[in-house]
DNA sequence: CTGTTAGCGCTTTCAA
DNA sequence: TTGAAAGCGCTAACAG
């Protein structure tokens, strides 16, 4: 490869004209560049971004941080990321923690990197973590992450209010007994209540569940301790999670007539789980998931869900960082609202519970 | 950040004890090392990877190029590279060019991050792009890639072979109209003839469509024109491509009581116009996809399809490039077969062609 | 086993 | 408007 000696020698100029071409045009006499361009186009000359970085102080990259590649709500959040990073210049390094041991090393490898600035998106990061990476210099921003960490940018979705969503659409089809299947709980909890506060593996599915709750009370709606099932949330185990969670609440004596379900995956479990059992969906069960991934229009019947900006998600977060790195902005909390979106698996139901339900 | 001369002073040594202790370890003395991963720990350094790079020639680096973030299909293959490349000290740099125009930019990109190599899935990269890249001395790997390129050491999956395990299983299964759903054509082609050699716009509609023709032939089948029907094989417009060509299908006089599509998406499109129309699958028609993308399973019926080893695909490609990249291997072209996965979307069909079909 | 010197390719500062 | 010198952080080559 070519380097700036090289270019510099060809045109007939120092190295130094070479460099100013590209980093400020104006201060060299367009005579000069002209030659220097022609150089650099003969010898295809591509500034070495290690060596400017090396000097300037600055990588231009970041570093963006989702739990897995395989989850598909992340596809469109990382085109609204690099829709935003690419114009402002900036390479975008995507990392995945699909084993979690990873993510310590992870760490290690962007530091090694010089990222400019990372944003992790529904990870867990620790204090620890966060302060190691501002220490190296690296801007942070967290998107949803399982804590909450005073000392950096950070940025919502807003479950709660997805959840209320969720839960007043199925209370205004005329719904009264209405399930929530939710992500996993932690593995060591208190028994009883139906305040799950603080007993949810992650903080989405506990949100997720708050909007619930407080749509059922102020519509008056008895919150039903069996009609709330634990399903597994995870991109692996949530179809799965979804159909064995929908099973158990077939089996009430009096099944519900609405499900919300804490995520899609989960909702799509449990529209296998209807189907198995020859409930039909919406007439006999009406099912609602959660941030609308691509396979909702694909399922039979496709998918009422709340949906989330993905692409909104993706590029306020780097906003929020290019603004970081670059002190423009002082440190902020945002927070993005969901939307409903009413496909074919919801629809009008009884208006009391008792006639809820029926094998046909 | 702290860098070598930090923690040379810290430990009373010299910077080059301290590349020492992590390029060559056995070179200097356990006490010395000792002291030296003390200060490491302390100081929290991490050799600054830019730096290294620049004066050892080479990255550890590479570049892994798909066609779009958004397409399912390459989750499972970017976790095989992952685990590929991550023990031998790689890391990975995502690059999708899901607007066209964005991948002569990538290129320079990747360039000046001074990648070790690159692989390039599905694209369709020219000869003077990848000799560009060779002069930049970046090693080069293409998969799928649209045309063949002598100059580079290559991988494939073997369309030709998918197809004719979708063909005969239906043949197998006593269908005889059986319709094949392809990809686009060229938007200039020449008319009539059912070989299509050379009109479709991508190598694997050709190539799909071929295992579909050998099979037939083989079996004595008619090859009926009416039967080959173009849908759309993107990622956004796949399903939507499949249900406009399975309802063309539908509208025959003879409809089909077989369908092989060209890929899942057109296949799902597929079974949501059979449902439209109120044909059952698999009783009426049976349908069978390509690929086995997660999605595959969460449709009703669960689609039969022909399974891409993708994480394997994403693994054989990164060790074709890490031999590359040290000159272990001669240049080399592989090919990955794949394999048939029977789901539910699939039955035994009538004898004949006149019994087909049936509204009910 | 350890230290000194030089240089990877680039840009900042200072001088012309 | 252009050039010379110095140095970003690191390691190979050589010396001790």
């Amino acid at each position: 490869m070519a380097n700036v000696n090289d270019v510099a020698r060809l045109a007939g100029v120092s190295a130094m004209t070479v460099s100013r071409t590209f980093n400020h045009p104006h201060q060299v006499r367009p005579l000069t560049r002209e030659r220097v361009l022609r150089a650099v186009a003969q010898l295809e000359f591509r500034p070495d971004r290690r060596a400017r970085s090396l000097v300037m102080g600055n990588s231009d990259t970041i570093a963006v941080f989702v739990p897995s590649v395989l989850n598909p709500f992340f596809g469109r959040v990382m085109l609204g990321v690099t829709d935003t990073a690419a114009p402002a210049g900036f390479n975008v390094f995507l990392c995945y923690s699909d084993a979690p041991q990873h993510v310590e090393r992870q760490l290690d490898a962007i530091i090694g990197l010089n990222v400019d600035g990372a944003v992790f998106f529904d990870m867990n990061i620790t204090l620890q973590q966060l302060q190691r990476l501002q220490r190296a210099g690296v801007a942070c921003v967290l998107v949803d992450n399982e804590t909450d960490i005073a000392a950096t940018d950070w940025l919502r979705t807003d479950s709660v209010a997805g959840g209320e969503l969720a839960t007043s659409h199925l209370v205004e089809l005329g719904h009264r007994r209405i399930a929530h299947v939710h992500g996993a709980l932690q593995p060591e909890r208190v028994p009883g209540g139906v305040s799950f506060e603080g007993q949810f593996q992650r903080r989405i599915w506990q949100e997720r569940f708050q909007g619930y709750l407080n749509i059922m009370r102020q519509a008056g709606l008895p919150v039903n301790q069996r009609l709330i099932v634990e399903g597994d949330g995870t991109t692996e185990g949530g179809v799965a999670g979804g159909r064995r969670a929908m099973t158990a609440l077939l089996r009430e004596t009096a099944p519900p007539s609405a499900v919300y379900a804490a995520n899609d995956l989960m909702a799509i479990g449990a529209l296998q789980a209807c189907r198995e059992q020859r409930y039909r969906v919406p007439e006999d069960i009406s099912i609602i998931g959660f941030d609308d991934i691509e396979v909702c229009s694909l399922v039979d019947p496709p998918l009422s869900t709340v949906r989330q900006k993905r692409h909104e998600l993706g590029r306020q977060a780097i906003e929020l960082l290019l603004d970081t790195i670059s002190r423009r902005a002082p440190r902020a909390g945002l927070c993005i609202k969901p939307e409903l979106v009413i496909r074919n698996s919801t629809a009008r139901g009884a208006d009391s519970a008792d006639s809820a339900g029926g094998q046909q």
